[in-house]
DNA sequence: TAGATTGTTAATCGATTAACAATC
DNA sequence: TAGATTGTTAATCGATTAACAATC
């Protein structure tokens, strides 16, 4: 257990890893070195070595990283060899698909609770799970041992929902409504929002094309 | 038009900073410091101050940046000033759920078409859009100037999509399925992966705990 | 004028990359 | 042994922050 400070950018990437490394494992291949690994990813080796030497010598000088041997390392990193429950607010559109994408069972996270304010969908089962109403949330957040909740609700309401995940005693929340939120530093928060991305992406078209994308007629 | 090269952090950025600017414009504040969006955003004021002024000078000496201006020129920045139409692939729950948040459209990005591999699913309505079939997907892409493809279609099938995208013509892509992504190094992808998400989540909960999170016991 | 706040330069900080001894 | 590849140190690069003249 070394005292050192990860930052950011490595935790970030090593999800990034886990997945390469289980779509490598799942065409039986054993071995992996860093060099294949930033081929994959558009990274630079020695980076990769760097990251996952912070958490121990995983690799085999000469030879490369046992995949399914990574995997179970960073899997034990991110806290993916033990349970996480989940809880989800706003069981509109998007939170119904999550609900229904709980394929992540594997990584032994899980929604293990689904509210919303609408009368008309409290009751309602997803995939599942029975819609609460919201004064049954913390209760059902100590009951359960939930440690993170996902918000699916409109913008105006995800401040007011979040404090209601805070007072409950949730560790991190996951936003996927387009708005700031206020909480105290001890909760972290994580912002899902594709329109953000959407945004961003939109910035780059045509970008590349001021350079030299003088596409050579090839007729 | 300065030639200078602006930095992906900067970039993405700006989408969050005309978040809380539209927040602070629907409550008709019309004057922000950098300070205060700062505090908003739990940012460095000079941070903000050097992205703004990358691409121009839009704040005045002395009394801070005007809210409505300061949207107006991130919004031409982004491109969000003229018409965007997106694409989706994968009508499953949670392409639904994106076709319906087509609240976006005060933002000019628009998802114009919806296609699906599934016989079933191609001719049902999502939002007044008719989902179609994939061999129907370069002539429309083509025909309604689609500039972004969306993908949330299962891993397995999402490097095919990808391929199809980038052969109608797409200059980027928002993938939402959980793998990498190869393509021409002129489309520009994007990913919107929350299970990356909630794993990096995880791996801080407790984390802060190791610090100093004995509790004073206050009863 | 005095106070506030920008735009920008210089200083600092941190993250990425190159290089290489160790070793399989 | 020769070739490959790690873990790690040192060098580089880039991003953030502090500081301040300009000016509203």
């Amino acid at each position: 257990m070394k005292p050192m400070k990860i930052s950011e950018a490595v935790v970030r990437r090593l999800p990034v890893y886990l997945q390469v490394l289980n779509d490598l494992n799942a065409r039986d291949v054993q071995t992996v070195s860093s060099q294949e690994l930033g081929n994959r990813l558009d990274l630079n080796p020695a980076q990769i070595r760097k990251d996952l030497a912070y958490f121990g010598d995983f690799g085999r000088k000469g030879i490369g990283y046992d995949v399914t041997y990574l995997i179970e390392k960073i899997r034990q990193i991110l806290k993916l060899d033990q349970p996480l429950n989940v809880a989800l607010v706003g069981a509109g559109n998007l939170g119904r698909a999550l609900c229904n994408y709980n394929t992540y069972l594997k990584d032994n996270m899980k929604i293990t609770a689904v509210f919303d304010v609408h009368p008309s969908m409290i009751g309602s089962a997803i995939n599942g799970l029975t819609v609460l109403p919201m004064d049954k949330l913390k209760e059902t957040i100590v009951a359960r041992n939930i440690r993170i909740g996902i918000i699916t609700v409109p913008a105006v309401e995800a401040q007011h929902v979040a404090d209601q995940f805070v007072d409950a005693g949730v560790d991190g929340i996951l936003n996927f409504a387009p708005t700031i939120l206020r909480v105290q530093d001890q909760v972290r928060i994580h912002y899902a929002n594709f329109t953000t991305e959407l945004m961003s992406l939109a910035y780059y078209l045509d970008e590349e094309g001021e350079e030299d994308h003088h596409e050579p007629d090839l007729d």
